[in-house]
Formats: C-alpha cells, structure tokens, sequence
RNA sequence: GGUCCUGUAGAUCAGUUUGGAGUGAUCGCCACCCUGUCAAGGUGGAGGCCGCGGGUUCAAAUCCCGUCAGGACCGCCA
C-alpha cells in the first residue's frame, strides 16, 4: 500500500477541518509542542485510577495515544475531540509498533461529541469475527484497518485506471442502467415498467452492445467504470453487482487492447503495491488447458499436467484405457512432513469422481530396488497394475523422486484436463498473498464450446466474436465436428489464477455476422428481434473495433491479498444474496405492486 | 438445483465421537482498587431458548428427521 497515496492531487492541509488541526496517525516528533486538535473514536483506554488514564484515540489514519488526568467516562467507540499538546512520551515509554509512538498527547482538554454502546464485536485483527455479524453491523466493520486499508486500495486503484486510461486517449462514457434485457448470456435482473405495466427493463449484465454502438458512433476509444449486474449464484469471486473497467476501441488490433489493458492494471498494482509487475505473459488457451488444466492457470506454482496416454495406449490396467492419460506429481505427498493420509486420498478420489472423473489413480513414489543409483519404482494404490515399462515411463515424464505422489486421470480429454486442473489446484495452490503477482493473457479461445442437441454450435463467448483469421475458411466452409477447431479473437486476463476479465474482436462485416448466426441457428428474424438495433447500427458504417473489461473487484482483492472479494466491497451480500444490514431484499407494498401492474404468486 | 462444512454468553471457541449431576474458558461488559500503561494490572459480579421445530429415550447441546441462517464448492456465470 506504499504507493495509496502517490500521485494523489489532494491539497497538503486536507487533514484540517473546522473542527480539528491534525489527523491522528500522523503525529510526530516534528509536532512536540505544538497545540492540537484531533478528533476520532476510542480504541482503547489503561486507566489507572481517577488520577491517570491512558486514552488511544483513533482514526482512519491510525491511534494516538492521550494522557488524560482526572476521572473522565470515556468508553470504547465513543467519538471525542481532544485538545492537547503534542509531547515526547517519557524515556522508556516509547511503543515501538506505533507510528505515533515515540509522542503522545498531554494537558488533554477532552469533548465527548457522541458515546457508544459496547461494540458487537471486538475491531482489533486477531479475532476472525462471523462475517454475518460484521455484514450487520458493517458501519463498525468498516473501522477496522484492514476495510480501511482495501477500501483506500480500491479507491486507489479507480483512480490509477482513470488516469491511465485518460492518458491514453480513452473517452470515459455512460451507459444507460435501465435497457432491454437482452435473452442471451446470464440471467437478467429486471425492473417492471410503471409507464407501460407487464413491461420490463433489465440491468446491464455489462455495457456490451451500447460500447459497440459508442464505436459506430466515432467515440473511437470509450471507457467506463462500470456497475454491471447478472442474477447468477453468488461465490467468493462473484457478487450479484460488480464493478467493471469496461473498453472498447476502433481501428485496432488484439496486440492494441493487450498494450492498453496491461497498462491499466500495471498502473492499478502500481497503485496498490508500490511496484509495477512483470509485463503478462502470453500463452494460447490449447497450452493453457494442455499445462495447467484450466482456461485461467495460475503460474505461481508448479505441478503442470503431463501428458502420457501413449505410454497407456495397450495397457493391461483397465482403469487407465481411456483417450486421454494424464498426471500430475505432488513433491514430498508420499513421505515425509508433507505426506498425504490414506483417509485424506480417498477423499480426493471422491473429490475427482464429483468432478466427473471415472476415478483418480495414485501411487507413491519410491526409491528404486538394487541400491543406488537406480530408478526410483511406484509403490501403493494402482502400481501393482502396471508394467515395468509403465511405471519407469510415469516417473521418467513426471521426473518424479522417492517420497513424491503421483495422481493419474484417465477419461476423455475434457474431463482429464478438468479433474486434474482441480486437483492441482487443491494441492498447490498458494494462499492469495504468497508468490507475487503473475499475470497472464490467454488467447485464441475457441470460437465455439461444443455442439448442442440439434447440432448447432455453441458460442463459447457471444455471438459477436470475430474468428481467428487463419480459421476464417473454416468457419465459412466447415460443419459439424470440425468446427470445433475454429478459434476466435477472444481473450482473457488472468491473474494468479483469478479470472480477471476478458474480450475480443468484434464482428463488423455483415457476411461473417450472418454466417456465425447461421451456424448457431439463429434465424434472421430471431437476429433482428434480438439484436435489430445493432445491425442496424453496423448499416451505417461501423469501425472495426475491440474492447475488454476487467472485474475490478477481483484485481483489488488479489491486489490487497484478500481470498473473498467482499472484503474490497463496501456493502456486500451474502452467498444467498441478501444484505444483513438493511434486510434487502424485502417486499414491497400491495399500492406499489398494484401500480406497477403486479400479483405475488403464493409460495410453491 | 446439488455436495460438503458451520451454528453453544456481546465476541472467539471447548464440550457433540461414546446421551447422564450445575455447559465451561478467554476476550469484552458492569462495579471497586490502582499515577506510565499500551492486548495494562488486581478483586468481585452480571450475562445462555446450546439457531428453530419435531422425534427416540428414564434422560438430548450430544442420537435421528425436518427447517432456517452463514460459508466453500459443483451446476450456472454468452
């Protein structure tokens, strides 16, 4: 958080106010002497007897220590004003953990301005208090350094981004939040119409289609800090309301948006961290399923997947005969500090058969039989079913040693890929504070995720994303299966294995449109009816254009350290959806039902 | 829609496996004492529908069923 503040273009006498001359934590040695005034809330008060106490006084900026003589009622959370004089605390009085601690404030004239009942819960780190609780009383969560701390981070971090997007030539424009809910994609938060009852508008689930109609329009380079909303279950990545740097450009190619989108974030961390990071990698998504297991890979640890379905190809163990093989090495899971129990691997067996694995199969690794120097051998779980050849063939391409564990996922490619993704991740995964910050740019997604019933393609982005050049023929000449193959002009940003964002070239040639319409049987009527206004738009001269948008709550979480994003939201819901503090959501009167045109149906 | 975990004092947790006398601890709170503490210290005290409902039992915080709330995850999130 060192670089919170640089930059910033506040006034330098900010911290007084009519009503105080200096800020808490920002007391030093260079103020003995000085006459203060501060204002805040008690920390914590030593009283000693009616002669002596010893009052922390705290605000945003940190505690200052009061001494305060004569018998005074001053509780924990009462807000007070204090005017003293700044002095050198007594030889072998110094509290070295405190910023302020080498002063303290004397002859203090005290003012309770309110008192306070006893907090809910204690506002001091070392107690990790129900977040139930905290989300219900979140005015007093919200004094705790650390809510201080993410919330001073995320404020930082709109504030690098706007900067750095100005800078860049972006035109910051906002989209509407009440528009026509679009039958694609996430469910739709709505809004009924009192004007025109049994009418509806929807929630942006993201300002899409009217970035693309600022690129029509000559915006040329639009910018947003959006508020996007989608009804989908809630998670620790994932809140019913969540905030967007939302982009969209003209004239450019996928190369332009990474620049300027690596820009915003290295700004963002920058902001945060004080340091700006490594420029992101790059990596396709075929080598990001192919190593990592996932379309997001965390690059801070090891354990990548090898590939061994030829080694299996006529094996004798039934359970590994499938069309794909893979595995994955878990260094020191087999002995030592670091050994997996046998209770906790049939655990994970079940764990990879929820994930829609036909099973896991493991061994242990162990040193080889004829003394040393030779090959370690596998020992345990399913060893005894392989031959010589397979086994030296699994450790030679895990490059697996004695004491290791080594996990073995046999099924179709999609579901090995998955499983053992997962599974690395459950085993390696570092807390979100531990290995740095890698960033990552996955590119060529597939254009397509698979097939659906009638053997109509299934967008895997939406239905706007233009194709890879090189797969233009494919797509305008392919069917069936082999389409699968087409990659698109999408890409995602990935953080430490957060999701961050994602986008993509958007179509803007009328032919290419139609054909991608075709192959995901959208007839023509049912385009206009969706989508009428944006080709129509595209009639009348469209630019080619690309954009992105980046969570902005999942950066500054990963940014701050934080595993939930709603320890970097002020207000946050619940898994379930609701709000602790003001009860929302809740009903609303029979009058206004009746105005907008509305009956409740009676539970199920 | 599903799987798993949690629910005991204002807060954080023991106690639940194997039912048994009065559910304890720490912090906080209240009162008193204490003139250099900083997670101050000392003495005393208050505070519990053991989430809720039902069942089994002579007896339930503990076992069973249901339900509510919270969390992690799967589905879902173009």
């Amino acid at each position: 958080m060192t670089g919170a503040g640089e930059g910033s273009t506040v006034l330098s006498n900010v911290d007084a106010t009519a009503m105080r001359t200096h800020l808490c934590g920002r007391l030093r040695t260079d103020d003995v002497g000085r006459t203060v005034t501060v204002c805040g809330w008690v920390d914590r008060r030593r009283e000693h007897s009616e002669h002596l106490a010893f009052v922390d006084l705290r605000d945003h900026t940190g505690i200052v220590q009061c001494v305060v003589e004569g018998a005074r009622d001053l509780r924990s959370e009462y807000v007070v004003r204090v005017t003293a004089t700044v002095r050198y605390r007594p030889v072998g009085t110094v509290n070295v953990n405190l910023a302020t601690g080498e002063i303290e404030l004397g002859d203090c004239t005290v003012e309770v301005l309110s008192r306070s009942e006893p907090p809910p819960f204690a506002l001091d780190e070392r107690t990790d208090v129900d977040e139930t609780i905290r989300l219900r009383y979140r005015y007093v969560d919200l004094r705790t350094q650390r809510l201080q701390r993410n919330l001073r981070a995320r404020a930082a971090v709109n504030r690098a981004v706007r900067r750095t997007m100005e800078t860049q030539g972006f035109v910051e424009v906002e989209t509407p939040m009440l528009i026509a809910s679009m039958p694609e994609g996430a469910r739709d938060f709505v809004v009924p119409s009192r004007k025109e009852p049994g009418s509806f508008y929807a929630l942006p689930q993201s300002p899409q289609l009217f970035k693309q109609l600022c690129m029509v329009g000559g915006i040329d380079r639009y910018y947003q800090i959006a508020r996007c909303l989608r009804d989908e279950d809630l998670r620790a990545d994932r809140q019913f309301e969540f905030m967007q740097l939302d982009v969209e450009a003209s004239f450019v190619t996928p190369d332009d948006i990474f620049e300027v989108i690596s820009e915003a974030v290295a700004a963002a961390t920058e902001a945060v961290t004080g340091q700006r990071p490594a420029e992101p990698l790059r990596m396709t998504w075929l080598e990001a399923m192919e190593r990592f297991g996932s379309d997001k890979p965390d690059t801070r640890f090891g354990m990548e997947l090898v590939e061994l379905t030829s080694l299996f190809e006529r094996t004798g163990a039934k359970v590994l005969r499938a069309p794909c093989v893979k595995g994955i090495r878990l260094a020191g899971g087999a002995a030592g500090p670091d050994a997996l129990s046998r209770g906790r691997l049939d655990d994970l067996v079940a764990t990879c058969r929820r994930w829609g694995a036909q099973g896991l199969a493991w061994m242990r690794v162990v040193a080889g039989e004829g003394g040393n120097g030779a090959a370690p051998g596998l020992d345990a779980g399913v060893a005894k079913l392989l031959s010589t050849t397979e086994s030296a063939g699994v450790v030679s391409a895990l490059d697996a040693r004695p004491g290791d564990l080594v996990f073995l996922v046999a099924d179709e490619l999609d579901v090995v890929r998955r499983v053992l993704g997962l599974l690395r991740s459950e085993l390696g995964r570092p807390p979100v504070n531990e290995g740095g910050l890698h960033y990552v740019w996955v590119v060529d997604f597939p254009l397509f995720e698979g097939l659906d019933a009638d053997g109509m393609a299934v967008p895997s982005h939406h239905p706007f994303t233009m194709p890879h050049v090189d797969d233009l023929d494919l797509v305008a000449t392919g069917s069936g299966r082999a389409l699968l193959d087409a990659r698109s002009q999408s890409y995602d940003l990935v953080l430490n294995g957060w999701e961050l964002g994602s986008g993509s070239v958007r179509i803007h040639r009328a032919d290419i449109q139609q054909r991608i319409f075709e192959l995901l049987g959208i007839e023509p009527a049912q385009a206009r009816a969706r989508f009428g206004f944006l080709l129509d738009a595209f009639r009348f001269g469209v630019p080619p254009h690309a954009g992105f948008a980046v969570g902005l709550d999942r950066l500054i979480a990963v940014l701050v350290g934080e595993e939930n994003i709603r320890e970097v939201i002020a207000f946050p819901k619940t898994q379930s959806g609701a709000d602790p503090l003001t009860n929302a959501p809740g009903s609303i009167t029979a009058a206004h039902l009746h105005e907008l045109g509305l009956r409740v149906l009676p539970p199920t």
